[in-house]
RNA sequence: UGGGGUGUAGACAAGUGGUAAGUCACCGGUCUUUGGAACCGGCAUUCGUAGGUUCGAAUCCUACCACCCCAGCCA
């Protein structure tokens, strides 16, 4: 998995883990994890989790868990573990046989509330919802300047061990509804930070949990789970996001009250994108509302819909070292991500022909019924793919684009006149425009060299020009489905006044042509199949496709640097 | 008016008292049977702002400013 391109520049996490292994303080073990919920799919966001824990733990030759942080049966199930699973598999990262569940550890996270509640540590209380959201106090406001206040202890909050233990018991054996009673952590309900006001500890939940069944009826909340499962498992380094940060002095309280093993967690920036969306509840409205079409549609920054689209994992992972790790929120140009996987496939795409719009081209001195196969080169990037034989014939179809009756400066394509080379194949001279009524060009005429087969001419003149085309009596139809991105905004989150995010959607973001003309030699490949489409961009099969009609979803263009000269004037 | 964080180019991001890496984007050029790729060159006299310490500051000190996160029985 060294493929990446990217210098290897440290990060502070890795100095971090560095100074650890000076000080000997993990006795030089690295140990790291990727925790989901499985709750829903992975997303380019997860993956820069996914290779900054794997890649961490490789290069410190240590090991990576797999642990799926399910103490919410309300949201999780098996599906999206499995999907996880998979997702991670195909990025290419291996847990050998470790591949854990939060929901594995749940007698043991019992058994250590148990001993908070007998160190007098833990308590249950029988305020309502409302009444500990009340009780709580505030800290800042969002809008509105409001002041802040401290919160109050709950009336049951020195209740005496016994009564606790009791009542937390007869939690667990379903003596309660939802809602009656909470484990709190008796900690401070004057701590400045709100996730020390006495926090919940365990609640009931009345669902059966996609592993233990209905083995409980009480759950453990992620902030009591977490820290401690990373105890259990012997984790060194805790990665998460920024948003945890508030949260480490509470892992750390339970770590030391409970006296146990002690990871040393590290919070860096998640990834944001520009002209996308990276959050499971928005990502999540565009599935249910339709607007995409679904979870693994290719606008998608999933890891399932950018591999539909033709992403490789390759370079869904060298984008992800090239980004780095640091403290800062920042938003990552989707340009950076969509260079990853132009390098990756420019090396390893075979190219062919395809015609996106088709003009058709008569050849009038190519003798008729006359069929030839030219040789063409598979990856000029690479002579091993060797060559292919292409049919060529009297009809063509070439690029509506590659003509111009009356052509802008710079133009070097076909025109009156003008002589252009078809790539493998001949030098040809437009001598001839078909119009319809309405002016439309509906066909052209061409006279070809024969002594510039292959290309080069004997007499050394040279064209500007080099055209893609497929010989019309032997081409496969086939759709070819262009996507842009999804927002037509940078920060799609970012709505004006009494605007929606949904607002920024960009509506041309989904572009279907059904009348493509593509090289013969595609029919019948396999969903999932890459190509480059010479001059037009990168391309992979849908599972769409039909045998006699495949469609191909364009994973990304090709640079352009005409579309770039004729946007500038 | 609390607490926790973060500010280096258009975008990421190194830099840890000795005179601003690298990448993407962008702009020139070379080459080219993909207007692709490759290659060469350009792109921060200055690091949120203002003071201070020092022979020397993005790095140390002080004050200020801006932005992000936190009031789930979600994770």
């Amino acid at each position: 998995m060294a493929e990446s391109t990217a210098a290897p520049t440290s990060d502070f996490i890795r100095q971090r883990i560095d100074s650890d292994n000076q000080t000997g303080r993990f006795g030089g073990r690295v140990h790291t994890r990727f925790p989901p919920e499985p709750n829903g799919f992975l997303h380019i966001g997860h993956a820069k989790s996914v290779v900054l824990n794997f890649s961490i733990a490789a290069d410190y030759d240590g090991m990576c868990n797999l642990r799926f942080d399910d103490t919410n049966p309300t949201k999780e199930e098996s599906r999206y573990v499995e999907s996880i699973i998979e997702d991670i598999r195909w990025l290419g990262f291996d847990w050998q046989d470790r591949l854990f569940f939060a929901s594995s550890y749940f007698d043991q996270l019992h058994d250590y509330a148990v001993q908070l509640i007998q160190a007098g540590k833990a308590y249950v209380d029988s305020l309502s919802e409302q009444e500990i959201r009340e009780y709580r106090g505030t800290a800042i406001d969002r809008q509105s300047p409001v002041e802040t206040v401290p919160g109050k202890d709950s009336p049951f909050r020195n209740r005496g061990v016994r009564e606790n233990l009791d009542l937390f018991r007869r939690m667990k054996e379903g003596e309660f509804a939802e809602g009656e009673h909470v484990l709190r952590a008796r900690i401070d309900m004057a701590h400045p930070n709100l996730n020390m006001r006495d926090p919940v500890m365990y609640r009931i939940i009345r669902k059966p949990h996609h592993r233990t069944g209905d083995k409980w009826c009480i759950y453990p909340m992620y902030d009591f789970t977490h820290g401690l499962c990373d105890s259990i498992e012997g984790i060194t380094h805790s990665l998460c996001t920024l948003e945890f940060e508030n949260h480490r002095p509470l892992y750390d309280w339970y770590l030391d009250e409970l006296a146990v093993y002690h990871p040393q967690q590290i919070e860096f920036a998640r990834l944001n994108l520009t002209y996308t969306v990276l959050s499971k509840r928005r990502l999540l409205e565009l599935v249910q509302k339709g607007l995409v079409s679904g979870w693994d549609d290719p606008r998608m920054p999933t890891i399932r819909g950018m591999r539909r689209r033709g992403y490789t994992a390759a370079a869904i992972r060298d984008f992800c070292q090239r980004i780095g790790v640091a403290k800062a929120d920042s938003r990552v140009d989707i340009a950076l991500l969509e260079h990853c996987v132009r390098n990756d496939l420019n090396k390893h795409s075979p190219r062919v022909m395809g015609v996106l719009n088709p003009l058709k081209v008569v050849i009038d001195n190519y003798p008729e019924g006359q069929v030839e196969y030219l040789s063409a080169i598979n990856n000029p990037e690479d002579p091993a793919a060797g060559t292919r034989e292409i049919p060529f014939s009297r009809e063509i179809y070439i690029e509506r684009d590659d003509f111009r009756e009356d052509p802008p400066r710079k133009f070097f394509r076909l025109a009156p006149g003008r002589e252009v080379r078809l790539r493998y194949a001949y030098m040809v001279t437009c001598t001839g425009v078909v119009k319809d009524q309405q002016g439309q060009v509906t066909e052209l005429h061409c006279r070809y060299d024969p002594l510039t087969r292959g290309g080069n001419a004997p007499d050394g003149r040279r064209v500007r020009g080099t055209l893609h085309w497929v010989s019309a009596p032997h081409a496969c139809d086939a759709e070819l489905r262009l996507f842009d991105r999804l927002f037509s905004s940078e920060n799609p989150d970012k709505a004006g006044k009494g605007a929606s995010w949904l607002d920024n959607l960009n509506p041309d973001s989904l572009q279907v042509l059904r009348t493509c003309k593509v090289e013969p030699g595609l029919r019948g490949r396999p969903a999932g199949y890459r190509c480059q489409f010479e001059r037009i961009g990168y391309f992979c099969v849908d599972p769409d496709s039909t045998r006699q009609r495949p469609v191909f979803n364009r994973t990304v263009a090709l640079r352009d640097t005409w579309a770039r000269i004729s946007r500038r004037r």
